[in-house]
DNA sequence: CGGGACGTACTACAAATGTAGAATGCTTAC
DNA sequence: GTAAGCATTCTACATTTGTAGTACGTCCCG
């Protein structure tokens, strides 16, 4: 299942996955604040959102509640490989050698990431 | 800058990218085999690039010759920024870790990696 | 009971994208 | 010089996306 998604509806995802349900209303608010949305514009995308499978909704009295029906993992997961496919024929490990050359992270965060694989490589090889 | 290129556009900037110059005719002949398009599909999206100023083109007699005005490093560095944006609102490191986590990189393949970061490492440090 | 209020659905439209046929123009070989 | 080629440009159309107005239905309040 493929499901990439665009920044605006990012956005209105990020809002489901993180109350779990949410209302138009709700996603709205927060849409709002963010990039100043029109409700019927949320109204929009989470319909055709639903179109595509990617949320659903029920009725909750007089309006409906919308959750997730992928979940932020799954949909990193996806985009990032679809981007490893585009920028790298799909060699992942090309793509993290490729942000580890291009110096966009910080010494620091060299040596957390260095933690990170070495935690990982005792998992594998422990 | 940002350059978003979608998947079809980043197989016609790979023909420009891997051979320095091409002429339509030439792009259509690694596009066709490909993805069958027609020719005139590659020219459009050409046209488009151009008016983009992705790519640039010159007279050689009869034909044009496209170049790309972007190398593939500015449209990596470029997308992938773009996608951390997208699912860690920017943190690159986050990305990092992600794939990582994920297990999409294989063992052997995290042993280079490591070796990268260590080599990164003396160079910052050292 | 009649009119807001609130929520959803319908309609709209511009830009971008994928895809390609049709038209046009210039050459070159006969 | 005349037709056949080849290359470029124009035109076309469906789909997706961002964005939102308008219309419609229902429910509560007075």
């Amino acid at each position: 299942m493929a499901t990439e998604l665009t920044d605006l509806q990012m956005s209105l995802m990020r809002v489901l996955w993180s109350r779990g349900e949410a209302a138009v209303s709700d996603v709205h608010e927060a849409a709002y604040a963010e990039r100043g949305l029109a409700l019927t514009t949320v109204a929009t995308i989470l319909t055709r959102l639903e179109k595509a499978g990617v949320v659903a909704r029920r009725q909750a009295g007089r309006h409906y509640v919308y959750r997730a029906l992928v979940s932020e993992e799954e949909v990193r997961r996806s985009m990032i490989s679809e981007l490893a496919e585009r920028l790298f024929q799909g060699d992942v490990t090309a793509l993290v050698s490729h942000l580890l050359d291009e110096g966009d992270i910080a010494a620091g965060d060299l040596d957390r990431v260095r933690r990170l694989i070495e935690q990982k490589q005792q998992h594998k090889e422990g």
